[in-house]
DNA sequence: ACCTGAACACCGTTCAAGT
DNA sequence: ACCTGAACACCGTTCAAGT
């Protein structure tokens, strides 16, 4: 069977692609990263790229959808733990990725493609958010609110390298007003 | 006198290059205004403007300063209303900010000068954030925490695009938790 | 189908040459 | 001191040529 042979073939090479990319932009970022510099890293020449991704954005939302897909499957380990361990986890899970969500926030202005995807995170992190708090017994009428104030907390604690004390605090205040409410 | 001379018309020169800088940033953003874009909007050669900025970053430390001064300056006259109309009109006053807050996050990722500014500018905003909730009268144990929440939430309406009614909700959800704490 | 060297249009920045 | 045309090193992307 050429045919399967030759799509292992292609999907290994794609993968090695992905998986020097998605070290790269965390590591040093989107736009430090140059296709030369990441073809180099998978052992390419500059151009072989175009054969696997549309451009350079289109490797951008392949790195993001894989590092989607296993955050959320480490999720699901820590979905029934206390509300503020939850945030902490997302946090500390999130902390290394700040790289990556400055350039989502970038790109998302210029790029329609990174735009939608950065909607659609929202969706799906605010459903998660919004499930955990009704199980957490958040009077209903304000949660769509509460919901949005918490991610865009979250957001921020990433993007502003805070210190530990100050990240406890941020989270300790957050989750006693849902809580208590 | 023709040192004073030399000097305004070095003046007048510099300041048509940051108007136009400051126009085109917010209105098409850091990235996508090339120093050729912004020189010919000026009406000089590309490399003219090495003559009055160090860099493109420096062009963009002189618009932020420029937009920041103008953002305090008018803050003055809204620094006595009442809480919530005082988000607001943070929020609004911002709006048409948000690409240049990407811009900043995006940077101070890069530039050294960019993150300096962007801590500067947390400092200066998160200060007068606290006097304005002290005066309100909001518990001083957990009022850094509640500081830093607010201003995450005033940049997360910023860069994302939500309705008149959400931002409206959020901003309602926020400053009653402040009057009523 | 897959990969490449060479080229293209662009970018920020530098430099030698002008006034 | 101030300004410029030309050049430099780089960028993402395209294309004709190879297998």
């Amino acid at each position: 069977m050429p045919a399967n042979k030759h799509y292992q073939d292609r999907e290994e090479k794609r993968a090695e692609l992905l998986t020097q990319a998605r070290r790269l932009f965390i590591e040093d970022g989107y736009e430090a990263t140059s296709m030369a510099t990441l073809a180099k890293a998978a052992g390419v020449a500059g151009n072989t790229i175009y054969w696997y991704f549309h451009d350079k954005d289109d490797v951008l939302l392949a790195v993001l959808n894989a590092v989607l897909t296993d955050a959320l499957s480490e999720y699901e380990q820590v979905a029934t733990a206390p509300l503020e361990d939850q945030l902490g986890w997302v946090v500390r899970q999130l902390r290394q990725l700040n790289r990556l969500v400055s350039t989502v926030h970038a790109r998302a202005a210029h790029a329609p493609a990174v735009a939608e995807w950065h909607t659609g995170f929202h969706l799906i992190t605010e459903g998660l958010f919004r499930t955990t708090l009704e199980q957490a017994g958040v009077n209903r009428d304000g949660i769509d609110a509460e919901v949005k104030i918490g991610v865009f907390v979250v957001e921020g604690l990433l993007t502003h390298g805070l210190d530990e004390a100050q990240q406890e605090a941020i989270c300790r205040r957050l989750a006693r007003q849902w809580t208590s409410g």
